[in-house]
RNA sequence: GCGGGCAUAGUUUAGUGGUAGAACAUCUGUUUUCCAAGCAGAUUGUGACAGUUCGAUUCUGUCUGCCCGCACCA
C-alpha cells in the first residue's frame, strides 16, 4: 500500500488537494480541492447520485440547509451527546470523561484527611471505601472513618479540583477542571448574540432528511420502502484531525435514510444494502479485496440501533471505516415527532396501518471515498524510455467514470499547422461531451507521463497519418501504454464504452 | 488537548550572524515522425509575528502548521 506522504505529495503537486489557507500558514483540519481534485470529487458524487438516486425507483434526493433549527440537534441528541466535558491528568497524560469520574471526601472523626477518586463502574463504591481506608492507614490516623459519599466530578467545587487525586496516579493537583469539547460548531443567527440565537453547523446530513420526512412523503408519492438521499457538507470540531483528509473538521457526506416497514425483514435488507454499497465501490475502481466488513458487537451499539456494519477499506494508514451502514429503528423520527409535536407517521395502504418507519442508514464520507479511490488508483511500474532503458513511471489507474480528464489530445508535433489544427478540432469535438485536456508542449512521451500521473485513461495523438492518410488517430491506453489506431468516431465510442 | 520531533522554491535538498545555491518540475523559444531527449532563456524560497543585534534565514521567545505517540472520535 502506498503511504500517506506519497499520496499527499501527489495531491499537492498535481493540484488535487491543498491545505486550507496555506498562504497564512495553513489551518488544521481543513482542505481545499484544486482543479483536478474538484473534478474527481464531483465525478464521485455524480456517480453515487446516479447509481443510488436517479437509477433507482425507490429513492429520491434532498438538499437541506446546513444550519437548521437548534431544536433539531436537541431532539437528535447531538447537543448532549456531542459535548462531553473532559478532564485531563497533567501527570499521567490520561484523559477522562468528567461524567464518568467520581470523588469523595474522606473524613476521620469529622476531620477531612483528603480525597479519593474512582472511575465509574459497578464496584466503584467499594473501591472508593478501600482507597479511603488505605489513605487513613497511610496518614496513620486514629478514629472512625466517615461515610464515603461519591460525587460526580462535574459537581466538584472549584477549590476541590486541586485536592482530588488523579485515579491514574493517586496524586492530587494534577487534574484539570472539566473542559468542554463540543464537537458541533456554534454560530449565532440574527443580530443578537445571546443564548436564544445559538445555532449549529450540522455535524451530519442525516437529520435534515428526518426533518423533511413528512414533506417528502406528502409531495413525492413515495411508498415504503423508499429512501431519501443527500450529499452535503458536515462539520465536526474534531479534537485531533489527522491522516490527511480522512478525518477533517469540514467534510462532505453522502447519506441515505432508507425507510422500511417495522414488520420488514430488516436483517435481509441490511445485508442487501451492504452488498449493494460494496459493489458500488468496486464499480468506481476500489478493488473488492481492499474492502472489508466490521460488524459492531451488540454492546457497542447505540441504544436505539439494532445493528451496524462498517464497510472498511485498506487506506494508507490502515484498515479503516469507509462507510457505516446502520439499522436505526425509528428512534430519529420518534424523537422529532415528540420534540416538534407534529405527527410524522406514514399510512401504509397495503396493510392499512399507521406507523413510524424504521430506517437503514448507509452513511458515507465523500472525502474518505476520494482518499480510497486515490490510494487504490496509485500505481508504479517501469516503462522503457526512448533509449530503451526501463524508467519508473507513476500513474493513477482511475476508473474512467471518476477520472478528472477522460482523455487528452496531442498533436504529435506542434510546428506543423495541419497536425496542430486537426488536433484542436478533435479536442473541441471531445470537449463537447467530456472533460478533456489539450497539450502540445514538450516531447510526446513527456505528455503521456503527465497524463499518467493525473490518471487520464486515454491519450489521443494526431500524427502525419491522420492528415496525410485515412484520418485515423492513435489512442494510447494509460495502464498498458498500448496504442491502437482508430477513426475519430471510433475513439468517441471507445471512450463511451469504457464507461467514462 | 498533552509529550517528543520538524519547518529553506511546486518537490527533493545545500549553505551562512553580512545580498540564499542546486536538481527535478513549471513557463517561453528552438528542435523533435510516439513514451519524462537536446539546446537557449525565464519565473519561484528561508512558515508568521516579536525580541537581541549596526545587520537575523541563522540566536531567543510566541504563534501557526506538519510528523510520531497518548487521549478523543465514526
Amino acid at each position: 500500500m502506498v503511504d500517506m506522504t506519497t499520496i499527499e505529495g501527489l495531491c499537492k503537486r498535481r493540484g488535487f488537494i491543498y491545505r486550507s489557507s496555506e498562504i497564512y500558514g495553513g489551518f488544521n483540519g481543513f482542505f481545499d480541492y484544486g482543479p483536478l481534485g474538484v473534478e474527481l470529487k464531483n465525478n464521485i458524487k455524480a456517480a453515487w447520485w446516479q447509481d443510488f438516486v436517479q437509477r433507482r425507483e425507490d429513492m429520491v434526493g434532498l438538499d437541506s440547509s446546513i444550519i437548521m433549527h437548534p431544536n433539531i440537534w436537541k431532539a437528535s441528541g447531538h447537543v448532549e451527546g456531542f459535548s462531553d466535558p473532559m478532564v485531563d491528568c497533567k501527570e499521567s497524560k490520561l484523559r477522562f470523561r468528567a461524567d464518568q469520574l467520581f470523588f469523595a471526601k474522606v473524613e476521620v472523626d469529622s476531620e477531612t484527611i483528603g480525597y479519593v477518586s474512582v472511575l465509574e463502574d459497578g464496584a466503584m463504591q467499594k473501591e472508593a471505601e478501600d482507597k479511603a481506608a488505605a489513605l487513613k492507614r497511610k496518614l496513620a490516623k486514629q478514629g472512625s472513618l466517615g461515610e464515603i459519599v461519591l460525587k460526580n466530578y462535574m459537581d466538584a467545587k472549584p477549590f476541590e479540583y486541586e485536592l482530588i487525586p488523579s485515579p491514574a496516579t493517586g496524586n492530587a493537583g494534577t487534574l484539570t477542571p472539566p473542559r468542554d469539547f463540543n464537537l458541533m460548531f456554534q454560530t449565532y443567527v440574527g443580530a443578537l448574540r445571546d443564548e436564544t440565537a445559538v445555532a449549529y453547523l450540522r455535524p451530519e446530513t442525516a437529520q435534515g432528511i428526518f426533518a423533511n420526512f413528512k414533506n417528502v412523503i406528502d409531495t413525492s408519492r413515495v411508498k415504503v420502502p423508499f429512501g431519501i438521499a443527500q450529499i452535503g457538507k458536515a462539520f465536526r470540531n474534531e479534537i485531533t484531525p489527522r491522516n490527511f483528509i480522512f478525518r477533517s473538521r469540514e467534510f462532505e457526506q453522502m447519506e441515505i435514510e432508507y425507510f422500511i416497514s417495522p414488520h420488514a425483514d430488516w436483517k435481509k435488507l441490511h445485508r442487501e444494502w451492504i452488498d449493494c454499497c460494496k459493489q458500488w465501490f468496486v464499480s468506481i475502481g476500489i478493488p473488492a479485496d481492499a474492502l472489508g466488513e466490521d460488524i459492531h458487537p451488540q454492546e457497542k451499539l447505540a441504544h436505539y440501533a439494532k445493528a451496524c456494519t462498517d464497510i472498511t477499506c485498506n487506506f494508507p494508514h490502515g484498515l479503516q471505516e469507509l462507510q457505516g451502514i446502520a439499522v436505526r429503528g425509528n428512534f430519529d423520527l420518534t424523537q422529532h415527532q415528540n420534540a416538534s409535536g407534529k405527527a410524522l407517521e406514514y399510512f401504509d395502504e397495503a396493510i392499512k396501518e399507521k406507523y413510524l418507519p424504521h430506517v437503514i442508514e448507509p452513511s458515507l464520507g465523500v472525502d474518505r471515498t476520494f482518499l480510497a479511490v486515490m490510494s487504490a488508483a496509485y500505481a508504479e511500474d517501469e516503462v522503457p524510455n526512448d533509449k530503451g532503458e526501463a524508467e519508473k513511471r507513476t500513474f493513477l489507474k482511475f476508473h474512467p467514470r471518476v477520472a478528472p480528464f477522460k482523455a487528452a489530445v496531442f498533436p504529435l508535433v506542434k510546428n506543423k499547422p495541419e497536425i496542430f489544427d486537426r488536433s484542436r478540432e478533435i479536442f473541441k469535438r471531445l470537449q463537447n461531451r467530456w472533460n478533456v485536456f489539450f497539450d502540445a508542449t514538450g516531447a510526446i512521451g513527456r505528455r503521456y507521463r503527465r497524463q499518467d500521473e493525473i490518471g487520464t485513461p486515454f491519450c489521443i495523438t494526431v500524427d502525419f497519418e491522420t492528415v496525410e492518410g485515412n484520418g485515423s488517430v492513435t489512442l494510447r491506453e494509460r495502464d498498458s501504454t498500448k496504442q491502437i489506431r482508430l477513426s475519430v468516431d471510433e475513439v468517441v465510442k471507445y471512450i463511451e464504452d469504457a464507461g467514462a
